[in-house]
DNA sequence: TTACATGCAAAATATTTGCGTAGGA
DNA sequence: TCCTACGCAAATATTTTGCATGTAA
């Protein structure tokens, strides 16, 4: 259930005294930095699943603890709103929030329905059906879910 | 954002005297037919958008008022069991509901942002690529959802 | 300085559940 | 009759918001 990946090559919030990538499209967007903001952008930057406001909240608070549930909502819904998270739902009762890097990074999930594990996946041949499809019904395609949800092929079937 | 169609040709649920679909196949099923699950099936039967909990609960009472909302979370829930219902996320807080006629109903959404008008389609080469995506990951594909969001376009660019 | 972000707690929403009763098979 | 579904209201779970205060620019 747990996907926690890092990439010290492009990023490197481990550590305190370097700006993290979020914070700096935060500076980039014009946002006001304050502590929380800078936590949070952290928080992001060294993660690579699709945790919800709790799980945010939980790794939050181990940087600093004196940072609320309200300022994760309402940072979520500020960082979305400028593009640097996407909110996600896998059928579960909860928003999932996940960071954009960007269009190259769009993707989609694929959900183990027995384990809950995500896969991500892309596929371009998908991208362009969806685009098609938009246009062919008299639509500009803003955005789209996608979500599959299946259960593993055990082996080959011999 | 209301998008109710009539289907008298293959249905006929606004008698009270007939049976309609959905109550016919909760007794294949095996279900124990309540006066409460009559109503909803039937009210279900002669519907064709996406209500949620709250607009089957308005369209419920007025057949009979005593009906109460826990008992549409309840129903919605066993309906979705033996695939009567799906449930549905478009992107605003609630589950919506759709009954399902067979799999030669399936389809997707398209959905307006500014209106939330909801448009239906199918495209086979969607399907058959879904399926092929799973299959790669190494999965059986058991459901997908696909919502696909945009803006209309006004008219012909000229 | 000053506008805006925050923490807190209460509110709003959506959905589920315990319990005693009613009703279908 | 007997088991299950029901209505009611309380409980959960998630997300939002009003208000007084704190803080970045």
């Amino acid at each position: 259930m747990s996907d926690i990946l890092q990439d010290p090559g492009t990023d490197g919030a481990a550590t305190d005294s370097v700006t993290s990538r979020i914070e700096r499209i935060c500076v980039e967007k014009g946002l006001r930095m304050t502590e929380p903001r800078r936590v949070i952008a952290r928080v992001l930057s060294s993660t690579d699943d699709h945790p919800d406001a709790e799980e945010l909240y939980e790794r939050v608070k181990v940087i600093d603890s004196s940072i609320s549930m309200a300022t994760i909502y309402r940072t979520m819904k500020l960082f979305e709103e400028v593009s640097i998270v996407s909110k996600r739902d896998f059928g579960d009762g909860r928003a999932r929030y996940e960071k954009v890097s960007g269009p190259e990074d769009h993707h989609h999930h694929m959900i183990d329905v027995e384990s809950g594990e995500v896969l991500e996946f892309y596929n371009q041949e998908l991208e362009d059906l969806k685009i098609r499809i938009a246009k062919d019904l008299g639509f500009k395609l803003v955005d789209h879910h996608l979500e599959l949800f299946g259960v593993r092929i055990s082996e080959k079937k011999h």
